[in-house]
DNA sequence: GCTGCTTAGTGTAACGTTTTACTACGCAGA
DNA sequence: TCTGCGTAGTAAAACGTTACACTAAGCAGC
């Protein structure tokens, strides 16, 4: 591969005036500026981002470090990351800690030995690795707000309030809550969002937490089976809602017939599932590309605050909510 | 961050002898080696990898090009492989290239100049990237062969074969084919497999290929829609299988009660559908692990041609096919 | 002609490692 | 005592950049 020394023997010039012309710096003439440029593209000239990062310290990459790319809503993340991160010329290395604190520690410390200029991070839980307890190198928070980092996110409690103005437009007064993991923020505001738009009239019939990985605990099999006259079901996310109408077939119960369900994240096939998932969409590509910018704002030295992004959701209306009629 | 130099300071020895140490090199007595590692301890030294891949020009970072995040197969390959790299200490760089072949060359460019130490690559097409076309560094394919490259799989012809089997053991003797690409081999083995373990007296009613997404064409609907008195659609994979069941399902035709569905992959949530749907799992774990394995065998020399690794695949039997009484 | 300023460009140290070639020392064998 | 050899360790160059401190030349103003 083609060097900054080769180019300036080619052209005839010094290696501080490749440099400088390479990093379009003014200590430079027009003719010679445009002979530099020429023999570098002619020689197939690409920096040596091991030499400038030991030079400059910053590597042009960016960790990203998810809990778990099953959840169909991390790889969307991922990939509008990712996209945004490689138009701007940066590399993304990728951490997937599989839910266990341990892996999001090794993960970091991994990111930081390879000097990483910043890290987009969806935390896994309250607990903060050491690796990135004194951080050297910018964090941009993703999804899961917490005290003292920027952070990009949807309005959960936007997207709540959304689905309990549907349910009641739908006729729906009795419903059943299956929240996602309440010590998480993003699952603690969809509920709340839920429950604070609820008019008077409606009522919580009953209320179950269970994981973001759609797999449904005894109490939440036991409570969908009872059902206690809900007549909708509001989901955390859509992997949830997707086992739970799972599990309602399994008791011969047809949805959305028998019981209504939502969900949120709209995860890109709830469009092709049966019935067709009514849900709640999450920007995921603007998430993803603001979440880049924030970080790159912050590794060319903008200390601008911890600022939230936050996004509007929108309600996608499908299939699984059946309109009741005023009597039911 | 502590350096060589630092330690070297602290242990009153050179740097050179810190670097024979740390690497453990023989030239060094027993009390020295001691000593410098307690205080590389102590000062909780991590090596410099800009540094050292400047010297030695290894990174320890492999890159991952993957055509298609959303679709559920690859991050669960993509947990895989970065889970296995991160036990052996290697970083993972993502690429998803959105099946955009400019996106794939970008992506490789962006690699080679990071200067990853090998590359484990999902091919979009058959176009090869100039930029990997003379490959300075081992590349690995995973899940789609090409000549001359070693690549990790699964045994697609045993997964046709295995539902073929399956499909005859339950009394189906016409079949529809809902394929993947066919310029893909992969798809290309599973239909092969399927039609050449079929049995005399079985027969392909119809025939049509759709993209590895699920969004099926106007061809697709048609035939599905008309069915031709097929009782079994064999689809190219979960995705295919999940968009046909829909389809079917708009059709008022229903599954498996009216006509029986096979998929392949065995996404992680083809469970949590209704119905749950009998496919073929792939060892995604297994694959990913010995693909970094081999990426990493190749990394340190090792020339050992262009091998094949083939994994055996299994059949899920679950709801989504029905068994027909002889005389159907 | 001198001063001061701008423009265009250069020489070289530095970043943190690894590695090559070398030294210094002790000791065994003759 | 000399030779040779193994052990323990060192000095310094090198990797490819960037950036600092310079210089050389041209020119305007007086």
């Amino acid at each position: 591969m083609a060097t900054v020394k080769d180019i300036a023997a080619a052209a005839g010039v010094s290696v501080a005036t490749v440099s400088n012309v390479l990093n379009n710096r003014p200590n430079a003439g027009r003719a010679t500026r445009q002979r530099v440029l020429r023999i570098a593209q002619e020689l197939d000239y690409r920096p040596n981002r091991a030499a400038q990062a030991m030079r400059t310290g910053r590597t042009r990459a960016i960790g990203l470090v998810l809990p778990d790319l099953t959840n169909p809503f991390f790889p969307e993340l991922a990939q509008a990351v990712e996209n945004t991160a490689r138009s701007q010329g940066l590399l993304v290395c990728l951490v997937d800690s599989q839910s266990r604190p341990e892996g999001e520690a090794d993960g970091f410390s991994l990111l930081m030995q390879h000097a990483v200029d910043g890290i987009i991070w969806c935390p896994l839980g309250s607990r903060v690795p050491a690796q990135v307890r004194n951080p050297a190198r910018p964090v941009v928070l993703i999804d899961r707000p917490r005290a003292g980092y920027a952070v990009v996110h949807s309005n959960y409690l936007m997207g709540g309030r959304l689905l309990a103005e549907y349910a009641t437009r739908m006729g729906h007064r009795r419903v059943g809550l299956l929240s996602g993991p309440q010590h998480i923020e993003s699952a603690r505001q969809r509920r709340d969002g839920f429950v604070k738009a609820l008019p008077k009239g409606s009522e919580i019939a009953w209320e179950v937490c269970v994981g973001f990985d759609g797999l449904l605990t005894q109490e939440a099999r036991l409570a969908l089976k009872q059902r206690r006259r809900a007549t909708l079901i509001v989901a955390g996310n859509d992997l949830i809602a997707i086992g739970a109408i799972r599990c309602l077939a399994e008791h011969g119960v047809r949805v959305p017939e028998d019981v209504s369900v939502t969900g949120f994240d709209n995860i890109r096939w709830t469009d092709l599932l049966t019935p067709r998932l009514t849900t709640i969409a999450q920007p995921v590509g603007a998430i993803g590309a603001r979440a880049v910018e924030l970080v790159q704002e912050r590794m060319s030295g903008g200390k601008i605050g911890n600022q939230r992004a936050v996004f509007d959701v929108e309600l996608i209306e499908r299939d699984s909510v059946r309109k009741l009629n005023e009597a039911s």
